[in-house]
DNA sequence: TTGACATGCAACTAAAAGGTTGCATATTAT
DNA sequence: ATAATATGCAACCTTTTAGTTGCATGTCAA
């Protein structure tokens, strides 16, 4: 079973991706060709990524005529971001008082 | 050029240096023996994962006597986290009106 | 209808990722 | 010293990923 959660962290991973998602964040409804320009990759390229980044739900598509619009869907990035970072920020403070005593030991032990 | 920022994601798209995340966010100073427990995987994978994960930043060790404690940096997370995801974030209610006016459109078109 | 344009699908290749086994090194305890 | 423990390093294998080329399909315009 491949949970939802790796399906977005691993279409995060790739930088074309991101900045693909970039684009779409700016401007919605590019069609794949508008979304090759740039990019120094075949088009073929390009629709694959856009069809991971459609499995992970992170972008949404809508046909018109022979042409295929691309939208931005923020919702399972901001999901990652309340659920999982969230989770971290509420950690930060407990793990950098973990890194701030671990450094401080390590003194202790030059000391 | 590798970026950092690509480190990070790269680190991140893994289900299990997530879960070692989890676990050093939850404890840290934990030692590569420690974080191999409850793992399907061999001690060299673990070391691998934590090799990524020291390499993005993301965690930080110290050697104490024959042990290797790690850990969590939250650092990175939270430069990601309010860099990227907040940029995300401001565009969220763009992104939103975009998909809400394309679904719009598609009901005009059946109307 | 015919040609041009926009996209879809499939087979293939190269490189990276994730994992393994085997052996080496360093530290601690007896 | 020696044995056990904790980790490090390297070669190797398999699967996944990122990209390619080639061809098919669907839509618009003349």
């Amino acid at each position: 079973m491949e949970r939802d959660e790796d399906k977005v962290f691993k279409a995060l991973a790739d930088t074309s991706r991101r900045n693909l998602l970039d684009r779409l964040r700016h401007e919605g409804g590019l069609t794949l060709g508008e979304l090759c320009m740039g990019h120094d990759m075949t088009r073929q390229a390009v629709t694959k990524h856009l069809a991971l980044l459609e499995a992970a739900n992170l972008i949404v598509t809508r046909k018109q005529g022979r042409e295929k619009l691309h939208y931005l869907n923020p919702v399972p990035i901001s999901d990652i971001y309340t659920r999982w970072c969230g989770k971290f920020e509420q950690g930060r403070l407990q793990a950098l008082q973990n890194l701030k005593q671990a450094l401080k030991e390590t003194d202790d032990d030059k000391a």
